[in-house]
DNA sequence: GATCTAAACTTCCAAAATGGACTAATTCAC
DNA sequence: GTGAATTAGTCCATTTTGGAAGTTTAGATC
């Protein structure tokens, strides 16, 4: 067996095929999307197939199965969300504490809105305990958790924030932002409030704000 | 026909048994379980007939069909948590406007605890249009809004609430609470808060209190 | 308390959907 | 051109679904 291998490895690996990289995006796509709205259970694969216009087949192919394809789909979204946070967080890293908090908290809310699939992801797989859900919290939900929390500490400690438990603060402020617009559909025939106006968006954005950053930075001594 | 039905009519209705009482409750509780942790279209009859402990063909005998059954469940379950904060203001309605308020979110809290499925059921049905969700909204979510908002709104005139669109305040409310329990596996494995300890539901109660009624009530003129 | 009958339940079935395996055809990189 | 990469097309074992048909249980009536 593992002389076969070594005769077949050392030929040159060919090169992956366009098509096939425009086949996968359209899976994790329609995966993203069929995923948020019905959960893993509620989700077939031929539902993602057909929103995607490629034979169910095709999953097995590229993504092995369900589960791997869910993965592959969880963790690019999952990934372009950290990656814009930590970029928006670079670019004002000379600014004091608080502005850097209402950018993190503005950037939050411009990016929960053009991709509602992420959050709704953490809803559907956070209603009972799964592999998928641990995987979630373990790679993705605990280091922004950990990145921010230490920050939000010492808002609280400047008086900014109001005091209390860092991460009780860290989850309200999270699901004010994210969890509101994910759940978009019902707030806008329970209130009226259309999330599809950037100007709502933008007073969301500028509520937590007031509401969570409500103190003034001391004077320097 | 009608004269058929004239003299088949007045015989005695017979009285609906005990045991289908129980059967009934039964698939109603294994329903509300089944349907806030996969969703409408993630859970089976099958399933809830399973968790249920009866035969799956009872689910057609006494709720019609799946769509009927999700219906008397979501219905049960939001009746008694509108009756619940209902009660909860009643008792308090002589009490000043904060304390109302934070009447109001302490019972939240508590409900939302207690009954896990109704937050996750909200969760799980805003993920995407349906009539379950426009039946919700209308049947449960806007009057309990509708009750709310105008308090809201003498709280902000009075500045115990911070400014801005009261729908907003209330929704960020509603989900810091509700949301936050509903989240509560998440939240658990990403930041070590544990609601089934009745501290820290406090604790959140409390937070949630101090951040959005941080005002006092002006002194009685 | 015996009997009758509607209510409640059980057993079964057929159609459809599901995740996945398997082979043949095709397309494209080399 | 050639052969690996990719896609198309079939197939299968299970699960899910709604419902038909028959059986048991318990309330009503005498």
């Amino acid at each position: 067996m593992n002389s076969e291998r070594a005769i077949v490895e050392p030929k040159a690996a060919r090169k992956q095929q366009q098509r096939s990289v425009v086949t996968q995006q359209k899976l994790l796509d329609a995966a993203t999307q069929a995923f948020s709205e019905n959960g893993f259970k509620g989700t077939s694969t031929r539902d993602i197939a057909d929103r995607a216009g490629v034979h169910h087949p095709l999953i097995t192919y590229h993504f092995k199965n369900k589960s791997q394809l869910w993965r592959a789909a969880a963790d690019r979204i999952f990934r372009e969300f950290n990656a814009s946070l930590l970029k928006a967080m670079d670019e004002v890293s000379k600014m004091d504490p608080k502005a850097r908090a209402e950018t993190f908290i503005r950037t939050y809310v411009r990016y929960a809105f053009s991709q509602p699939a992420l959050h709704k992801i953490i809803l559907q797989e956070s209603s009972h305990p799964s592999d998928r859900l641990d995987w979630l919290v373990e790679t993705h939900l605990k280091p922004l958790y950990e990145m921010v929390v230490g920050q939000l500490t010492k808002l609280q400690a400047l008086g900014v924030s109001p005091p209390g438990d860092p991460a009780l603060l860290y989850n309200m402020i999270r699901v004010s932002a994210g969890g509101l617009l994910a759940l978009g559909l019902e707030v806008k025939g329970t209130s009226g409030i259309n999330f599809e106006e950037e100007a709502k968006r933008d007073e969301l954005a500028e509520m937590i704000i007031r509401t969570f950053l409500p103190g003034d930075l001391p004077p320097r001594p």
